[in-house]
RNA sequence: GCGCUUGUGGCGGAAUUGGUAGACGCGCCAGACUUAGGAUCUGGUAUCUCCGAUGUGCAGGUUCGAGUCCUGUCAGGCGCACCA
């Protein structure tokens, strides 16, 4: 009978709803294992194959650790909200939940055919009400916790209005409370007692972890909405491609930043591959350095920088401000106002993307002055564009001898440049290396103005030094600075989680935790309103009945009793933030996730997905789960124990070529004889990249007539390159057609046969028959012709043995490193062994197909459902690897002369290695490569080989 | 510019601690069964001047021995990008 694959795969799918085989539950008497993948977003245009890479990366691994006897949790879900739904909605008035919908069975149904055990029991939808319930909840609870610098986490907001009430601002140290906030703020305990409701809120509003703020944002226009900076790429939107402009507006932020060091911190405990690593690394930032404060001359005025080379300090010759800094306008004279005025203007002109595009060294004279208070020296300030605001305190000191930006500064405006260290050679480049002997510092020429030098130490030592000496003088104070930002969390847009909260008086106002979840409301249109506001403001049942504790008609608010609810929704990283603790509880309507189930599965054991999400998705969701950790939600501070980054699977785009101005296309053999144009042609009408010379006549009308001029062989072969997998470029391959044509089990097989998971690998649809072909073998090595298990029971002979606990032994180290290409290799090799040998063993052919079971778990199932087993191969327990059988009675090693293999040797398998050395050297062959040498010495490595050093 | 990462046949890719480079698969070649096949089976397939020599991007080094370790360099991919 022939593998009939078709049959197979059905019957088994459906047994495994029936039976609810994947279903999972807590079972304290086994270890769990959480696998997860990131969920997708179901776009409109279905699986193509690169997507299940990683689903089926991690079921092998899931049903893995299954058959080894853990309890594994191996959920799924959708990342629901999006923009494609919504724009599509705008465009056709399609409500974005029918078309999510939509998508989502589209999805379910390619996924079901590929035979992965999920457990869709546990399902989420982030756009569903009972899961963004916990997502409304948990923005409450950060809107009611600020972040305690000292104890580094998140506590009650009620903690602090308490110490603002009896003491203000002031720490019990004496200083100012260590507290994460926007802006450092100082006040009394009177102060803040005599501040009204509104007074208040604002003021917390510096401190609170969801917080509204006046920020410089991401506006894009073509949108609609503010972005996020890991939504924005080279000045323009990640998703549509359209211009952002830098906008202040006022919007819902996350504190991210407050968790800087933190998410840093916890790097070190997770086994993320060094990549995504230094990338959260990169993005979170950390910088040690020092502030330090320099007086305005001729003024009371002061200002402080932040430096990384307080080392340079005797170094300064100007200082620059960033243009949007509060400062420029203190320091601005009179002289320079039209001048600086200008410059302002011409830098607000430019967009976001052309300062990053082009770095023009660019600045304006302020007029003013600033003192050095190393060399007493009058710094000139000056304005540049190439000072963020955002970063550090917005200004800096220039050392154009030891800052590249600084030096092209100097060079354009003539600015004196100043060398401190020894050998610097400063006449064509700035030396920016933290290396070196100090000089110069303070110059010898010169009067010290204080009695401190830095003379003859390293940069190192020297900037110890510094730190040290502005600390003692009072005139700055170490700093550590992140680049990380806020994370700005509203959005003006439909699709979305709407915030549980209303406007009291213009007061942003909690909606209470038992009235969640706050309904998306419906609404007629999808666009802003006429009047500028986002598309909820079209909702006429958006309106908060504080006493009724309900929403209702928006012709109620009267602002006394029924109060405006917000218009603005929540970004797509708020759903997908703590879905995985939803998993371990999803019916869960009490709380996001019961103490019980989290204690039992902790926090995933292995997360796959793109490395896309590495600023995006997997820094959100760490800070949301340190979170809730601090509020003693989630059990474990790091919610992705380890990290798998499948690669992309590319496109491999076929041409054929047109020559010009005709409609005759010719071979690949012969298109340099004419002046053709290449154009792409659907894969799917090409098999070994020869043309279906019929199906492209067919493909489209213009090419009805086209001719063709053929190899000498008749065949019409096509061009090939490795692209992007996309419907633009024809090459698009579906794995809907792969399970048709081949089965689910050669889709799962050749998916992980293509190479190593982590590596970007371009899918050839070509090279799937070995896959196939390996499958047909084995059901014809495991079956008789009438399709019974062709076994026979007794001892099974050592060959047999030996070839199967070389696979168990293989098998097994691959699965633990995801090198599943080479445990398949591994399966071809065995097979062919046992075939060989005219195996039957039924202990063999049962071994074989448990080890068989997370590749290819519908043939499995078939193979022991006839081995006359009544269990899912689920549950089996995985083989034992027995050394014993590897054992050989004699070992082959290699002589080598001058390490140059010559020939092999055979020995016993205890040989020692003295009677290898002399067996070696004894033999006729030896005798050949030694003439003319004397034996300088013999290397023997047991079991492998015998080097025989010569020299003349 | 900085950080990470990858360079091995016609192609995808294998190679424990350094120990016979090219496993496995595709493709290709030859043969078998077939009047026929995009079916199945068997054998072959790095290069050359074919005794033998040369071969893992390139140039050096360490070593009895290097794809693997070290130094330099080139090329591709990804990420960040005026972060003081």
């Amino acid at each position: 009978m022939e593998y009939n694959f078709r049959d197979i795969e059905k019957k088994w799918q459906q047994k495994w709803v029936e039976e609810q085989t994947y279903k999972v539950v807590e079972d304290k008497n086994k270890p769990k294992f959480y696998v997860l993948n990131m969920f997708p977003y179901p776009s409109g245009a279905g699986l193509h194959v690169g997507h299940p890479l990683g689903y089926i990366a991690s079921d092998i691994y899931a049903r893995y650790k299954r058959l080894q006897g853990f309890n594994v949790l191996n959920p799924m879900g959708y990342d629901a909200y999006g923009l494609p739904a919504e724009q599509y909605a705008i465009q056709t008035g399609q409500h974005p939940e029918k078309t999510t919908f939509q998508n989502i069975d589209r999805y379910r149904e390619q996924l079901d055919k590929i035979g992965f055990c999920f457990d869709w029991d546990r399902e989420v939808r982030t756009c569903a009400p009972e899961y963004y319930h916990w997502t409304q909840w948990a923005f409450q609870k950060m809107f009611n916790s600020f972040f305690c610098l000292k104890e580094q986490k998140a506590m009650p907001i009620e903690k602090l209005i308490q110490r603002f009430e009896t003491k203000g601002t002031q720490s019990d140290d004496g200083g100012t409370v260590q507290v994460a906030c926007t802006e450092e703020l100082n006040f009394t305990a009177e102060e803040w007692n005599s501040w009204d409701e509104k007074k208040k809120s604002d003021v917390l509003m510096n401190y609170r972890i969801a917080f509204m703020g006046e920020t410089m944002v991401n506006w894009c226009a073509g949108l609609g909405t503010v972005l996020a900076n890991d939504e924005v790429v080279d000045g323009v939107s990640v998703r549509g491609g359209f211009p952002v402009e830098q906008k202040k507006m006022r919007q819902w932020c996350l504190r991210v930043s407050a968790y800087a060091q933190r998410l840093l911190d916890g790097l070190e405990t997770i086994q993320w591959s060094d990549s995504i690593k230094e990338t959260q690394k990169n993005w979170i930032g950390r910088s040690e350095g020092t502030e330090v404060q320099f007086k305005i001359a001729d003024s009371d005025e002061s200002f402080t920088i932040f430096t990384t080379r307080a080392d340079t300090m005797f170094g300064v010759t100007f200082m620059v401000l960033a243009p949007e800094s509060e400062l420029v306008e203190k320091v601005t004279t009179a002289e320079q106002k039209a001048a600086v005025e200008d410059y302002i203007k011409y830098v607000k002109g430019r967009t976001e993307r052309e300062r990053m595009i082009d770095h023009k060294v660019t600045g304006v004279f302020s007029g003013s002055y600033a003192i050095n208070p190393f060399t007493g020296e009058k710094n000139p300030i000056w304005i540049s564009e190439y000072v963020l605001a955002g970063y550090g305190t917005g200004a800096i000191m220039a050392v154009p001898a030891h800052d590249s930006r600084d030096y092209a500064f100097a060079k354009h405006f003539n600015l004196p440049i100043i060398p401190l260290i020894e050998g610097a050679d400063v006449s064509e480049e700035s030396y920016d290396a933290k290396e070196g002997i100090v000089t110069n510092s303070p110059r010898k020429d010169v009067k010290p103005y204080i009695d401190f030098s830095l003379n003859g130490l390293t940069v190192k030592e020297a900037i110890a030094a510094t730190k040290k000496y502005v600390k003692e003088a009072g005139i700055g104070r170490v700093k550590v600075n992140y680049r990380l930002r806020d994370a700005i969390f509203s959005r003006q847009r439909y699709w979305g989680e709407p915030f549980p909260v209303y406007y009291k008086n213009g007061i942003p106002t909690m909606i209470p935790e038992e009235c969640l979840p706050i309904e998306l409301p419906e609404v007629d249109k999808f666009l802003p309103t006429e009047t500028g506001e986002p598309p909820l403001g079209n909702a006429t049942v958006w309106a908060w009945d504080e006493a009724n504790k309900k929403i209702v008609e928006n012709t109620k608010i009267d602002n006394k009793t029924v109060f405006p609810i917000e218009l603005y929704t929540m970004p797509g990283f708020a759903g997908s933030s703590a879905y995985y603790l939803r998993y371990m509880d999803p019916h869960n309507n009490q709380a996001l996730v019961s103490e019980e189930a989290d204690k039992y599965w902790q926090n995933v054991d292995l997360y796959v997905g793109g490395s896309e999400h590495a600023t995006g998705h997997l820094i959100y969701s760490r800070f949301w789960n340190k979170f809730l950790f601090d509020l003693g939600v989630s059990c474990k501070e790091e919610p992705f124990q380890k990290l798998i980054n499948q690669g992309m699977i590319q496109g491999r785009s076929n041409f054929v070529y047109r020559i010009k101005d005709t409609n005759t296309f010719v071979t690949l053999e012969k298109k340099d004889q004419y002046d053709v144009t290449p154009i792409h042609v659907d894969v799917n009408i090409v098999s070994a990249d020869v043309l279906d010379v019929e199906a492209f006549k067919a493909w489209r009308p213009e090419y009805n007539n086209a001719e063709f001029v053929l190899n000498d062989e008749g065949k019409y072969v096509c061009g090939w390159a490795v692209e992007k997998m996309s419907k633009s470029m024809f090459n698009v391959v579906n794995p809907d057609m792969i399970v048709e044509k081949f089965g689910a089990d050669t889709l799962r097989l050749y998916e992980m046969f293509l190479g190593p998971v982590e590596q970007s690998k371009p899918w050839d649809t070509n090279g799937i028959d070995g896959c196939h072909r390996f499958l047909k073998k084995l059901w014809k090595f495991m079956t008789n012709e009438d399709g019974t298990i062709n076994a026979t029971e007794g001892a099974a002979s050592k060959e047999e043995l030996k070839a199967l606990h070389t696979l168990i032994k293989k098998v097994t180290a691959d699965i633990e490193v995801f090198s599943y290409n080479t445990s398949i290799a591994a399966f071809m090799v065995c097979l062919n062994e046992l075939t060989k040998l005219k195996s039957t063993s039924r202990e063999v052919k049962e071994a074989l197909t448990i080890l068989l079971a997370p590749f290819c778990p519908h043939l499995a199932e078939e193979l022991w459902h006839l081995l006359g087993k009544n269990t899912t191969v689920c549950d089996a327990p995985w083989p034992a690897f027995n050394e014993d059988y590897l054992k050989e009675d004699s070992v082959k090693m290699m002589v080598a002369f001058n390490g140059k293999a010559r020939f092999q040797l055979e020995f016993p398998a205890d040989v020692t290695k003295e009677d290898a050395e002399k067996a070696a050297l004894a033999n006729p062959q030896s005798a050949k490569w030694m003439e003319g040498f004397t034996v300088a010495k013999v290397i023997v490595v047991p079991g492998k080989m015998i080097n025989i050093v010569l020299k003349k």
